[in-house]
RNA sequence: GCCCGGAUGGCGGAACUGGCAGACGCAGCGGACUCAAAAUCCGCCGCCCGCGAGGGUGUGAGGGUUCGAGUCCCUCUCCGGGCACCA
């Protein structure tokens, strides 16, 4: 007997093997004629260029090159730009479309610790390891321009950019940037008064330096940073656990001050909010940077505050949202850390005081230094939300409530101080209220603490702290008023402070409830009667009068910290000498990172002080240095940047990235970066990416941008136009019965039947695609079983773009199965001869062929490659059923349309159907539908009776309505359930619908 | 808690400005071809009633606007994401 015989496969059919021998031979082909290479107008790269082209600048976010390989997650975003480009390109447009690395960082400082190998020779082999499998998908990137940020050619420009950031300040008046030199003609020509006042010249160099130093985008100042003496490091926020120690080792972490480097990006903070509305970005994203700027318009109010009975007064600024709720301040609180603490803390506490208002403490002193050690101690996640603090012993007067007397508290120059004799403290606080109190106020709490100073006139109120107020926003004090804000309620209620409602809640608003709505102002005096907004303008107007406070706006974004205590990154191009930082010239770029040796971990004391890595470097620390005065001794910036800063500016790099003398040449930058439209914001025309990257480097490259803007370094104020979030691709995981994952290509069943692993029954659930959950598909299993032109076609048909989708390799093979019947409507697969006719196609199908191009063509611009290739599929089904092979003159056209989808399976059609020596598909013009074949002369309208379907008519495109209803009526469907009843409405929606009412 | 998204067959999804719900693909079912299977081709495929023609019902739930609602408005449920004591 025979052996089996195998599977009979036709000799030419498209599968895996012939995928992968067309692929590969079409990628040498491409790589060796610089298919994808795109000229620019001028220079290096100008060859070929076409100066009628419209340009297209598209880009996919700046990958790191993970040695970890790729999942069929990762690509999707990538293959979506490359057909768009592709379909761009075939439109006539020069694309600018390429890819480099960001590939400082972390993973390979780590490998370079754990190996001894410098990280540089991993991160090269990463790179060439993943340009490999993106080479693989057929992705036309211009290979030229794919910058590395580590290569030094690139982060010298990188460096060249922070000193331009450093010698810049931001003018408030113009709202932008400019060099610092004209800030220093600005002081020395007095146009600018210095910071306290005396000429300019008056200043000594320590005083002058400093001075402008204050001014500059890029400046020091102290941070805290993660020291883990144990490992003789300082660690990233991500390196460290929930509980505080370093996620390796699990040593302890202090926090430790240090001089970090900080860039200026709240001067921004208007300019970046407002020009989001100019961007054709998604909105969660704009939503998400608004939300992270945090602008919010309040005012500034000065409470005027002592402990002593002397009155000696120490005003407590205050930032809030809501100055109309002034009347209903009853108490006041401090951030724990807030620097006037010290000086309102009382010796003693007053009699009578509560007991919870002590926190169990002999003195208020001792009472506040608890309070902040437990603060200290816990972690910002375990301030829990039940309110707390301390009583300072401390008044404050509430503006307005005496008007006299405030005037004397504010202004020195008053004797209204010492006109007075001063009263005891003692006598106007901590008497209790009488209970049963009217006039608005609610009195939930039975024994509220009285708070009016009648002594004087005016209303004071206790000052407490509490860790409910941060002293990194606003002001970190805070006006208590718990009628209209439900923290400082729940503070009341804590500590029975009174509640007065300033603004009339509606009948039916809890009693146990701040109210945070509009409505008109009670119990606050001038403002009583006027809605919210109308009270904030009366009292902001007055406060500015009385110099009580004034119209402010605060900003939750706070100043970039740019230091990263690392090796593998850019070095920051500063020294300093006895006066702060000095900026290196121009001339000494790039500052190239010293070779490091010594990656062990050294163990520290406790107490020691952290060490960024290139401090290791003692020749490099110290370096003697001619700067224009003469040779001179400097110490080194020791930090480096962080990984955003390579990817703040690529997108610039890749219009000219070989450029020695310039970051970009301009014109190259004007060409690719300039919006064709007045008024355009610029930048790139279609970026492509996660939406994780929502926030912190969309927000940095633009504040980069706008200032190399400001500088007159590019020509536009936005760095991307269009952003379009792709979503992630998850995948099925299993569990056991242990829940423990089991490898998901393992696993047998369906949803019906249920799952099993080696006969044990599993759970399914989704999830990131990964090797924790045991889901991973590369795209390498992907080659193996259908080819990359397959893949290609499976991921951009799943759904659209951005959105998350779960991957099922059970349906990959739909996607080939489609690109199989194309195959073979054009090639025989028992001869590998072409089974085209010559016979044109008939009308039908002409129609047919000219709706699918006018669909696919739109589809193709609006990036919905899935019913794009919807449309694609439905031709070719046509085509299929006629199983007569496609008429040449279609097959033709069917193949350009694929070509950006599947550029390697079309470009092997297209070389088939024209012969050797033909040009390449990926240049060939994209196929425009003929109006004339998108006119039909009949058509089928559905009708409707009573607003249900009850049938269909086939009448004249142009059928006038009479003719249309006629028709309808003279359907037996329809007439029977007209059932001969009179008409009492009749539509006709031309070539929609025909509804008739009865 | 606040702010964004989203919910359509067994599954992924389609449906343009309110106008034939379920395109296309997967899975499933039937048929042709075959000794048989695979592959391929043809057809069916939301649910309920009906031999059929056809009828009823149906886009997370409830209400509304409209001749007509997956699409617009109101209320609610669930899922995903972001922020989170931000004054």
């Amino acid at each position: 007997m025979p052996a089996a015989p195998e599977a009979e496969v036709p000799p030419h059919r498209y599968d895996a093997a012939l995928a992968e021998e067309i692929e590969s031979r079409w990628q040498a082909h491409w790589e060796a004629s610089g298919a994808y290479e795109t000229p620019n107008p001028a220079g290096e790269f100008s060859s070929g260029h076409d100066s009628a082209a419209r340009k297209l600048f598209v880009m996919d976010m700046f990958p790191y090159p993970s040695g970890s390989g790729l999942h069929v997650g990762h690509p999707l975003g990538y293959i979506a730009t490359d057909v768009y480009v592709r379909f761009k390109r075939m439109c006539g447009f020069n694309v600018l479309y390429t890819m480099g690395f960001d590939a400082f960082g972390l993973p390979a400082e780590e490998h370079a610790r754990q190996t001894g190998q410098h990280p540089r020779i991993n991160t090269e082999a990463n790179i060439d390891n993943m340009r490999r499998q993106l080479d693989r998908l057929g992705l036309g990137h211009d290979q030229r321009r794919g910058v590395a940020t580590t290569d030094v050619g690139y982060y010298r420009w990188t460096q060249w950019i922070f000193l331009q950031i450093f010698n810049s300040w931001f003018d408030p008046e113009a709202r932008r940037a400019r060099p610092i030199t004209e800030l220093i003609d600005e002081f020395s020509s007095g146009r600018k008064p210095a910071p306290d006042g005396r000429p300019w010249d008056d200043l000594d160099e320590a005083e002058q330096r400093a001075a402008v130093d204050d001014h500059r985008l890029a400046y020091v100042a102290d941070a805290p940073v993660n020291w883990c003496p144990a490992l003789g490091t300082v660690l990233a926020n991500e390196e460290v656990t929930a509980q505080g120690r370093s996620e390796r080792g699990n040593h302890e972490v202090f926090k430790r001050p240090l001089k970090q480097w900080m860039m200026r990006i709240t001067a921004y903070a208007d300019r970046l909010l407002e020009d989001l509305d100019r961007l054709d970005w998604p909105e969660s994203v704009k939503t998400m940077q608004r939300n992270w700027i945090g602008r919010s318009d309040g005012a500034l109010i000065s409470f005027p505050a002592t402990n002593s009975r002397h009155l000696e007064m120490h005003p407590i600024e205050v930032f809030t949202t809501r100055p109309d709720t002034l009347f209903g301040t009853t108490y006041m609180v401090l951030a724990p850390e807030h620097p006037l603490v010290d000086q309102l803390v009382a010796d003693a506490w007053p009699a009578d005081v509560p007991e919870s208002w002590t926190g169990g403490a002999a003195t208020p002193r001792e009472a506040v230094a608890e309070y902040r050690a437990r603060a200290a101690d816990l972690s910002d996640a375990d301030r829990s939300d039940s309110k707390s603090g301390i009583f300072l012993g401390a008044l404050a007067l509430v503006p307005f409530t005496d008007p006299d007397l405030v005037e004397g508290v504010l202004s020195p120059t008053e004797s209204g101080r010492d006109s007075e004799a001063p009263p005891e403290l003692a006598d106007f606080i901590l008497r209790r209220e009488d209970a049963g109190d009217s006039n608005g106020r609610d009195s939930k709490s039975s024994e509220p603490w009285a708070i009016v100073g009648s002594v004087l006139g005016g209303t004071l109120v206790p000052v407490f702290i509490g860790d409910y107020v941060l002293m990194g926003y606003g002001t970190g004090a805070v006006m208590g008023v718990p009628g209209e804000d439900q923290r400082d309620r729940e503070f009341a209620e804590a500590y029975g402070l009174p509640v007065i409602r300033t603004v009339q809640p509606p009948p039916d608003h809890p009693t146990d409830l701040a109210y945070t709505g509009d409505g008109p102002s009670i119990n606050s005096r001038f403002l009583d009667g006027l809605d919210v907004e109308a009270s904030k303008a009366l009292i902001i107007e007055r406060l500015t009068e009385s110099g009580f406070g004034r119209p402010t706006v605060n900003y939750r974004m706070r100043d970039w910290l740019f230091s990263r205590q690392r090796y593998w990154g850019e070095p920051i191009p500063i020294v300093f000498d006895d006066f702060g930082p000095v900026a290196l010239p121009e001339d000494m770029l790039p500052l190239e990172l010293p070779e490091l040796t010594d990656w062990a971990p050294r163990a520290l004391a406790r107490d020691s002080e952290p060490e960024p890595p290139l401090g290791r470097v003692s020749e490099w620390v110290g370096v003697e240095l001619d700067l224009g005065d003469g040779t001179r001794r400097y110490r080194r910036e020791l930090n480096t940047m962080p990984q955003w800063a390579g990817s703040c500016w690529y997108y610039l790099r890749y219009l000219d990235p070989t450029n020695d003398d310039a970051l970009v040449d301009p014109d190259a930058e004007r060409y690719w970066m300039a919006d064709p439209e007045p008024g355009g914001v610029g930048g790139v025309d279609l970026y492509v990416g996660g939406v994780e990257h929502a926030v912190l480097h969309l927000l940095y490259a633009r504040f980069w941008h706008k200032v190399l803007y400001d500088l007159g370094h590019v020509s536009g104020p936005e760095p991307f136009k269009r952003l379009v979030n792709q979503g992630y691709i998850q995948a099925y995981a299993f569990k056991d019965s242990r829940g423990v994952y089991v490898p998901a290509d393992e696993v047998e069943g369906s949803q019906q039947e249920g799952f099993e692993h080696r006969g044990g029954p599993v759970t399914r659930e989704l999830g990131k695609m990964g090797k924790s959950l045991k889901n991973s598909v590369t795209p390498d299993d992907m080659y193996a079983s259908y080819g990359a032109d397959t893949l290609r076609l499976y991921e951009m048909f799943m759904g659209p773009i951005d959105q998350d989708r779960p991957w099922e390799t059970r349906s990959v093979v739909g996607s080939q199965r489609v690109l199989q019947r194309v195959w073979r409507n054009v090639v025989d697969e028992e001869t590998g001869e072409l089974r085209v006719s010559d016979e044109p196609p008939d009308d039908d199908l002409r129609r047919l062929l000219h709706r699918t191009i006018a669909g696919v063509r739109s589809d193709m611009e609006g990036m919905r490659f899935n019913t794009a290739i919807a449309k694609l599929t439905e031709l070719n089904n046509e085509l299929t059923r006629r199983g007569t092979g496609a008429p040449r003159d279609l097959a033709e056209v069917l193949v350009r349309m694929l070509a950006p989808l599947v550029p390697h399976f079309a470009e092997e059609l297209w070389h088939r159907l024209h012969g050797e020596g033909t040009g390449s598909v990926t240049r060939v013009e994209f196929p425009t539908a003929d109006p004339a074949l998108l006119v039909t002369d009949t058509v089928e309208v559905p009708v409707q009776v009573n607003g249900k379907l009850r049938g269909r008519v086939t009448i004249a495109a142009d059928t006038d309505s009479e003719t249309a209803v006629a028709a309808a009526l003279a359907e037996p469907n329809v007439a029977a359930h007209v059932g001969g009843r009179e008409l009492r409405k009749q539509l006709y929606v031309p070539g929609r619908m025909i509804t008739l009412v009865v």
